[in-house]
RNA sequence: GGCGCUAUACCCAAGUGGUCUAAGGGAAUGGUUUGCAAAACCAUGACUCACCGGUUCGAAUCCGGUUAGCGCCUCCA
């Protein structure tokens, strides 16, 4: 049963209860790329805060249909094309190639539907033909065909401008104000352009998503999201389209996630050129850490970019992989309760924060989704079994006192899409990730290791602290265990 | 000029009227542990929530003002 869920809604600024349009039902629409360059970071907090809120929603039983585009008809394709001597729909076909590598690199489910501009031609015409004949719209005398504003007097409602203050006077072509926007542009000679009532011609910015979103979730729908830095003018024209065209409302809630921002404040924008991809970033770092430095942070709010960002974000999170390792680890098959009460506080701890970390976790998200609440609820667990598993007989007859509370930890797999893997496979990935920029192999890491293990059955100490500098003068952690000797990528 | 947002410890960050003598994480310092380490644990760390004034029995939280920064108004997740 869909569980209820309290979320802002950027349309009236405030907090309320989400309810969609059918009971259990959610149909979201966000706005992905425009394929005309690799995506970066700032891109990529977007599409794992929109990832991450529809497996919650899903977690918590509603039927969820995420719809997420790709522009593939654009003015700066075409420039970027021109520029490259290439054609435009190849180029955007090598982008959305090399998009959808990276969404699957960050752990992204693939949403329900994923339609392309020059996919919907037909959908979006129809749209168009609609504004016009009800007067909404009209035709230059080129054949670009202008929405007008004056035309829908809500203008503004969701950006709060107001069509009397904002900046723009200069007014192209035919336009008849200058707040009216191109629906449809009229085809220059080399561009991609399809036939039309006005023409040869492609569609205006705004357009594709009204068409799209529309198609496949219906006039009046749930959930639209997208970037903070899309209010206006992009979902403020949407709404106009569509609302215009159906007389209907367009989106119920409109859901916005916050901009990364750089050390200086300044939002990091491929326009200011200060952008890092996502595939650089991925390249040092695993798919979680990139997602656990996203959903540490309010999703609405803006998120500071720098150089310690990810290897924080990757302390934390091997942070809870240890503990769950630990608390795996644990045996015994007595029941919880006698064990915890012969084993003293810290395991009762553990099974009282157990059995509440899931109520907890779903309480804060469930509070307009509030990522980093939850996410502390997970460490304050992980503190309590790592405390536990100091304790002399943990290890022996604490597995059944950590139970509930790794199955709490590992709630934040399918409410977030963190900690997915087993703690082995996330230290190997780093290893994989680290090892060629430190110069290094797992086979001559793993040798050395003999060497020192060899020289402590000897007991020749010296020999064997001179080993461990020199492995860890290139980064990489000994670990001497009871049962044998490990190794960790040294994170800071 | 218009619309809007933000300001919490060295850093990231939650908290929006009393349970805040302010969560959680990173970094740091000291300790426990260790052959030595690492990891882990413990301790230390904001008498305070940009600043000033107000409302209130009570404010980081509400109101007014000031300062600083940012976003949008042109392409942008």
């Amino acid at each position: 049963m869909a569980q209820p869920i309290q979320l802002y809604n950027t349309l009236t600024r405030q907090v309320s209860p989400f309810e969609p349009i059918q009971p259990g039902k959610v149909g979201m629409y966000v706005c992905g790329p425009t394929v005309y360059d690799r995506a970066h970071v700032g891109h990529a907090r977007s599409m794992v805060v929109f990832d991450a809120f529809s497996r919650y929603l899903r977690h918590r039983g509603w039927q969820v249909d995420y719809v997420r585009n790709y522009t593939d008809v654009d003015d700066k394709i075409i420039a970027r094309a021109n520029e490259r001597g290439e054609e435009p729909v190849a180029l955007a076909e090598r982008f959305i190639d090399a998009f959808r590598q990276d969404a699957e690199a960050l752990g992204l489910a693939v949403p329900d539907h994923e339609p392309r501009v020059s996919e919907n031609i037909p959908e979006i015409l129809a749209l168009v033909q609609s504004l016009v004949d009800q007067g909404k719209a009209y035709p230059g005398s080129d054949g670009t065909v202008w929405y007008s504003v004056a035309s829908f007097p809500a203008y503004g409602k969701l950006s709060g401008q107001r069509v009397d203050e904002l900046r723009g006077d200069l007014v192209e072509g035919d336009k008849r104000a200058s707040a009216d926007f191109a629906l449809w542009k009229a085809a220059k000679p080399g561009e991609p352009s399809w036939d039309s009532p006005w023409g040869p011609g492609r569609p205006g910015w705004h357009i594709e998503c009204s068409a799209m979103s529309i198609k496949h979730l219906g006039e009046t729908f749930d959930i639209h999201g997208g970037g903070l830095d899309l209010v206006f003018p992009h979902h403020e024209n949407e709404i106009a389209q569509s609302e215009g065209a159906t007389g209907k409302a367009y989106a119920r809630w409109w859901m916005h996630n916050g901009l990364l921002t750089m050390k200086s404040g300044e939002k990091m924008g491929k326009s200011l050129g200060n952008v890092f991809d996502i595939q650089d970033a991925l390249a040092l770092y695993p798919a979680e850490a990139m997602r656990l430095y996203y959903l540490q942070a309010h999703y609405r709010s803006p998120l500071p970019w720098g150089d310690e960002a990810l290897p924080e974000a990757l302390a934390m999170l091997a942070r809870l992989y240890e503990a769950i390792e630990v608390a795996e680890q644990m045996g015994g098959d007595e029941p919880a309760a006698k064990v915890a009460q012969d084993l003293g506080k810290e395991a009762l701890t553990v099974l009282e924060l157990g059995d509440r970390v899931k109520d907890r976790i779903y309480e804060s998200l469930d509070d307009d989704f509030n990522t980093s609440k939850a996410l502390s609820h997970a460490f304050e667990l992980a503190r309590a079994i790592n405390r536990f598993s100091n304790h002399k007989k943990a290890k022996k007859r604490g597995g059944p006192v950590v139970a509930t509370a790794i199955a709490g930890l590992r709630l934040l797999g399918p409410t977030l899409g963190l900690l997915q893997g087993s703690p082995s496979d996330f230290q190997d990935e780093v290893k994989a990730k680290r090892l060629p920029s430190l110069g290094l192999t797992v086979e001559a890491v793993e040798q050395l290791l003999q060497e020192r293990v060899d020289a402590r059955e000897a007991r020749d100490w010296s020999r064997a602290d001179a080993i461990r500098q020199e492995i860890e003068a290139k980064g990489v952690l000994v670990m001497d265990r009871p049962d044998g000797v490990e190794w960790r990528i040294r994170l800071s």
